[in-house]
DNA sequence: CGAAACATAGAACACTGTTCGATGATTGCG
DNA sequence: CGCAATCATCGAACAGTGTTCTATGTTTCG
């Protein structure tokens, strides 16, 4: 049982998210499709326990992100942690946002960030947007990064500055009067890097966080 | 061929993004399954070709969205209106994220944000995060709502607000000790309205937005 | 008129999730 | 020990999917 969603999970980080088949995976664990329904009813359910079997790793190394000084740090470090993981595993993104609070370890991270935000003070309804916006953010901006380049890009990453770089050649040869924002920012996509896109974004976010708080 | 994808959208708004198949599109439009792929290579170009279809419909709602005297008053009211966009074509936002750059309506919304992020006295690098940050979010927060109910609340919205207390029921049934966040904001779920809690979060964002740009 | 371009479908293929029924393996117990 | 009951596995089939191929009509226009 275990050995099914580990390999599962491992089938999913290889090859992504089409690559996960029942007779793959089956055939992975020497044995038939039919069998893996012994264990899990359908694959919704197999995706579900795949997710939940990571999420756990990320509250395992979420531990000890609390009772810092500034709780806003605490929530900050949780996010980037969260989003990491999504990062590595593109595929968690688009089965994250699904159930969010039925599967357990997904509710008890949100519980997590929770703490952190009922350390300031905030009202019943704006903690609870509060930590709401954040998992937003967070899966939104990571889902969007999930997006795997065309077919090529599967091996090293100096294709990837290419292809991001025929990217922002295609952006610099618009119309500039048509589109002036995007030539404005077309250097700064060239050369950006995701995950400080990622903590720039949610550092704006926190920012309004503690003006609430604060006020 | 405008037809095509017209009757497109119209299946997966009334019935989701299961409902779209070759087959039952093509009975929709009384031909072949075969015929569709005269006008689309595959079903990832319907997809494209769908979304951009209703994107464009956005950017014609969101025309005078600009030259207000608050650049983030603009802002808001762009993204409030993609969001009600998706809230109401719930398929939408799973394919939404994907190929941003690459189809044509979606990249002139994004250059819409940004002409009002121009406004604001940021540097360049600031501007695309902030940019990316609203998109981000928007697309997130509203993915997040496109989870359909298991199988019921398809009818009145009275079923809806039961299943949404069972809901918060669930999660007040949970040690309180262990969950005292759930517990904190559990009333705050059950009454709570989709549209607002995005609002919150994104005045969220553009507060500390706005305190970057005064900084 | 006739050829070239446009447009349409039926039949088949490979692949998917899923079900069913039969067949082994293991276990507990009288 | 023997044997029934549960646990576990698998092959074969089904319905449904996207996609391709090939053949056939339909329109356009020189």
């Amino acid at each position: 049982m275990e050995a099914v969603i580990s390999e599962a999970v491992a089938l999913l980080d290889e090859a992504g998210d089409s690559a996960l088949t029942f007779r793959a995976l089956a055939a992975r664990l020497g044995g038939g499709a039919a069998s893996i329904y012994w264990y899990v009813a359908n694959k919704d359910e197999l995706l579900d326990r795949a997710s939940d079997h990571v999420v756990a790793q990320v509250l395992v190394d979420t531990e000890d992100f609390h009772g810092s000084e500034d709780p806003i740090d605490d929530l900050r470090a949780i996010a980037v942690a969260l989003f990491g993981a999504i990062t590595v595993r593109p595929w968690l993104g688009a089965y994250f946002m699904r159930d969010t609070g039925v599967q357990p370890n997904a509710l008890a991270l949100y519980e997590r960030l929770g703490q952190q935000v009922l350390r300031l003070d905030l009202t019943p309804r704006q903690s609870f947007h509060a930590v709401s916006a954040v998992m937003g953010f967070v899966v939104g901006i990571a889902a969007d990064l999930g997006q795997k380049p065309p077919q090529e890009v599967v091996d090293g990453s100096v294709e990837r500055d290419e292809h991001i770089e025929r990217f922002a050649d295609q952006w610099r040869s618009l119309d500039p009067a048509e589109f002036p924002f995007v030539h404005h920012i077309a250097d700064e996509f060239a050369g950006h890097d995701d995950t400080e896109q990622f903590r720039a974004g949610l550092d704006l976010l926190l920012a309004g966080l503690r003006l609430q708080a604060d006020a």
